[in-house]
DNA sequence: AGAACCGCTGAAAACGTTTTCAGTAGGCCC
DNA sequence: GGGCCTACTGAAAACGTTTTCAGCGGTTCT
């Protein structure tokens, strides 16, 4: 069998709860603090963390619930929230919910049943509006955002993003300018509200689609749009994975970039630059991101009562080839 | 307080046996079972994991290791990973080791504290070398593996892999192929074998270079070797993130591909299909590599004394414009 | 009819820690 | 010298489950 505290106390000479205060922080004399720990190495012995949990009632884990790990854009993110976790001492366990809410539910029921000290969660509309605050652990909302005032939350200035992005193709001389946003975010609801705000301020009429947040969906909307007769001559896109379905569905219809079609997304990555030309992208400060999520969630669990707070970012556009006046 | 089993057998009328009995597998009345039921949702209970963990003993949990999940190869593989344990009722901790030992060490003794069922591990070559079999837990290890005979391992067919972009090249009439492989794994050890054996088969002689493997490294160590004046005509990199760095430095010293530099390297990402030219790659299997090491973890644990098993999966050769003879 | 068994149930004993509670020993103050 | 701290220690309780063990009523076998 396994090496318990039991045996390292018989090893050390003392009790049990001398061998669980000198691993932790309780008072020992120096002098049995070293038998102990001689006694540890000795015998080899891994603290049991399930009965550690169980015993003094907090788990020092958090959940982080994304909608795929494989964008980016989370990846990202998810790496900036366990470098601060494991960096606080907190493990991190972390799921994947394809933007579908009956997981979603599941991963929440999980994060309960493993009694979380909190959670980090990029929620889909549907789930942001009905979930109800009642878990016995805090929820940071990152990405996307719920009805106000319902949980901490770190998202980007989506409408004045998407209003930037605007901007520059009506100053590169654009004037039909299409709109490809995900059908599953609030995130993806405010870059269009954005898009269609700066749209109406230039006076021009904004046509926007939705659809699946992934490149393949992306690819077939925009391959069938771009082949209508009135297609857009500039396309704004809502994230990266979409954007790189739009690039596919142009290079399907040999619309050269940005000789036929101007594009312009959402997240930096790298292959947007590499490409000839670069596309268009409003950054997102991925690590801030994940790195204000830890923050609010350590501020709320400090002083839970204190008011919801919302964080705003800004991305920074980063103008490259696409959107040059074709 | 947290309403707990006792709260449910009390409101259910029955013992705290009879509903443990009802929310796991064991012999209860149809009854009774359906009182408890009623109970549980009445109460809203949630069983409390680490309390199960402790007592069942199994923690119906497992490490997967890998150096950073931000390389796209690692994300994929671990989605395939965590599919398949959810599906199986497993929980997954993820970690990031940065390919640094001491990070490994760390988490390693991590999943020896969280009693884990079992681990899949991408180790440095210093880890795999030195890993003692002693943990309580099988490991698996993926993408690169240790000495024969030690773990279950499920790896690509690297030589063959790297012997089939040297063969190309050659076929394509290159010449002075030189290769760019990581410091740090097996693999790229492997792969660099792989290279320089091919090499020698055609008679020519290997020029191999080793950097850590990221795309910022890789971009450097390039810059400087394309800068000299007996520079290769052709490089072959050992991974997706290097050969983005690649990449970079082509650009940056304004060497068309493939007109002055033939390029060839791992992972088809889906960047390499969009650059113009594409870049001609071997696609490792992914979601096999990580669906093989589950299916190799289940087998172990199942049959702790079955010998072990190392898997090797061929990757599969994308021939593109950037390997064309310039 | 009695024995043996089966299907179900509850009381109580684990699981491996941390934490409470009650000491003990020594030092300091009066 | 007695009282009262301070600093440390050990016995035992507690955490919330699952599992063992024994018991029960009823059925089937001999």
């Amino acid at each position: 069998m396994s090496v318990g505290i039991r045996d390292v106390a018989r090893a050390a000479g003392v009790s049990t709860a001398t061998v669980s205060r000198a691993l932790g922080r309780g008072p020992v004399s120096d002098a049995l603090r070293e038998q102990v720990e001689a006694a540890v190495r000795a015998t080899g012995y891994r603290p049991n963390l399930s009965a550690r949990r169980l015993r003094s009632q907090t788990t020092r884990t958090i959940g982080l619930i994304v909608a795929d790990i494989r964008n980016p854009f989370f990846t990202a993110v998810s790496r900036a929230v366990e470098d601060a976790a494991y960096q606080a001492g907190l493990r991190v366990i972390l799921c994947n919910t394809d933007e579908d809410a009956e997981r979603e539910a599941m991963y929440l029921r999980l994060m309960e049943e493993e009694r979380v000290t909190g959670v980090i969660f990029a929620p889909t509309r549907a789930t942001a509006q009905a979930m109800k605050t009642g878990g016995d652990f805090p929820v940071v909302l990152i990405d996307r955002s719920g009805p106000p005032g319902a949980h901490d939350s770190v998202v980007l200035d989506n409408i004045a993003a998407s209003a930037a992005l605007v901007d520059h193709l009506v100053a590169q001389g654009y004037g039909r300018i299409g709109g490809l946003f995900g059908s599953t975010s609030s995130t993806a609801q405010e870059r269009r509200a954005g898009y269609e705000a700066a749209m109406a301020r230039h006076g021009l009429a904004p046509v926007a689609q939705a659809c699946l947040p992934n490149a393949a969906a992306a690819e077939e909307a925009a391959a069938r749009w771009l082949a209508e007769v009135g297609r857009p001559e500039a396309l704004i896109v809502s994230n990266g994975l979409m954007l790189m379905g739009a690039v596919r569905a142009a290079r399907r219809l040999a619309l050269p970039i940005p000789g036929a079609l101007a594009l312009a997304g959402f997240d930096n990555e790298p292959w947007t630059e590499l490409l000839d030309p670069g596309l268009t992208v409003i950054e997102q400060p991925v690590a801030e991101i994940g790195a204000q999520a830890m923050s609010l969630l350590f501020d709320r669990l400090k002083n839970p009562d204190q008011p919801v707070r919302k964080v705003v970012l800004s991305g920074r556009p980063v103008l490259r080839g696409s959107t040059r006046r074709g």
